[in-house]
DNA sequence: CGCTGAATCATAATCGTTATCGGTGCCGGC
DNA sequence: GCCGGCACCGATAACGATTATGATTCAGCG
């Protein structure tokens, strides 16, 4: 289970679900969760963490800075662990698969851009959408 | 009143609410339009559509390549005409100001990312989201 | 002109998310 | 250790954006 003072140290009281879903980030092999997906692996874990609870703590989270929030094409938010890294994302649109990369010019760029126009940019969102071509991939392009 | 051709040649029939859709974006000053602003303008002109309606023109014409779709931080989508030409947006986060920028470096390490990493590139979305400094945005971060 | 399938309108339903509210429990002070 | 207050909980209702439904109207074509 989740380290208490991690908790304690961002002034949110330390309680059960807050705790299972702080662990949940932490251990899960899936890094990119939808609220939703926090509460199928709660339910699995027989947690009984109530749907509302689970979107509370996440919302609470990201404000004190654990978790990350992104929305990919398709509506539903999801969250990742927020390890200091800033990082944008490539998503696969037939499977999900999510990579992450990082790339020092573009960040560049679109400082420079916002500045040119006389902008103080505070966020930017940037996602690749496209097909994995991975053997993996339920629909893979076909080769040929 | 916008040319029934445009219309036609994209195989949909031609009635009144599509006619006035249509002409409202390239007539507006205002590019970048809500579902809801399409709605409240048409009220305005005494034009009698349902938002029924104006969802589901805007999806058909977004599907017939007549309209870009966006989603801008805030959950809404906009539409904007579609004149052939990719770009990405500058949002101010205050005012709702929305500029629009082509960066071909950008674009370009991007496919370079997703190629490098065994992806088909399909699309992306990338918003800056930032305080314009203009005089007339209502919460202009202070100077000095 | 009619026909016929497509388009429209009003309205209900859906989906992700947030607000409400009565009950519960964390934790600082005793 | 054990209050007591206030944060937190879970169930459920409400919400805002969008989509589906179903009855009625109409564009396009012979
Ligand atoms: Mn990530
Ligand atoms: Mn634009
Ligand atoms: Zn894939
Ligand atoms: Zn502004």
């Amino acid at each position: 289970m989740s380290d208490p003072k991690e908790l304690r140290s961002t002034g949110l009281k330390v309680t059960a679900p807050r705790l299972r879903v702080l662990d949940l980030f932490q251990t899960s092999a899936e890094r990119h969760l939808t609220a939703e997906d926090v509460y199928r692996r709660l339910l699995d874990e027989h947690a009984d963490i109530g749907l509302a609870t689970v979107y509370r703590v996440l919302t609470q989270f990201e404000q004190a800075g654990l978790l990350v929030r992104h929305h990919f094409e398709g509506g539903k938010a999801v969250y990742e662990l927020n390890e200091g890294k800033h990082h944008d994302h490539l998503v696969c649109l037939q499977c999900g698969k999510v990579e992450e990369f990082y790339d020092p010019e573009i960040e560049k760029r679109q400082a420079k851009i916002a500045r040119e126009r006389g902008f103080a940019i505070h966020d930017h969102s940037l996602y690749l959408y496209a097909d994995c071509l991975k053997a993996d991939c339920p629909d893979r392009p076909k080769e040929g």
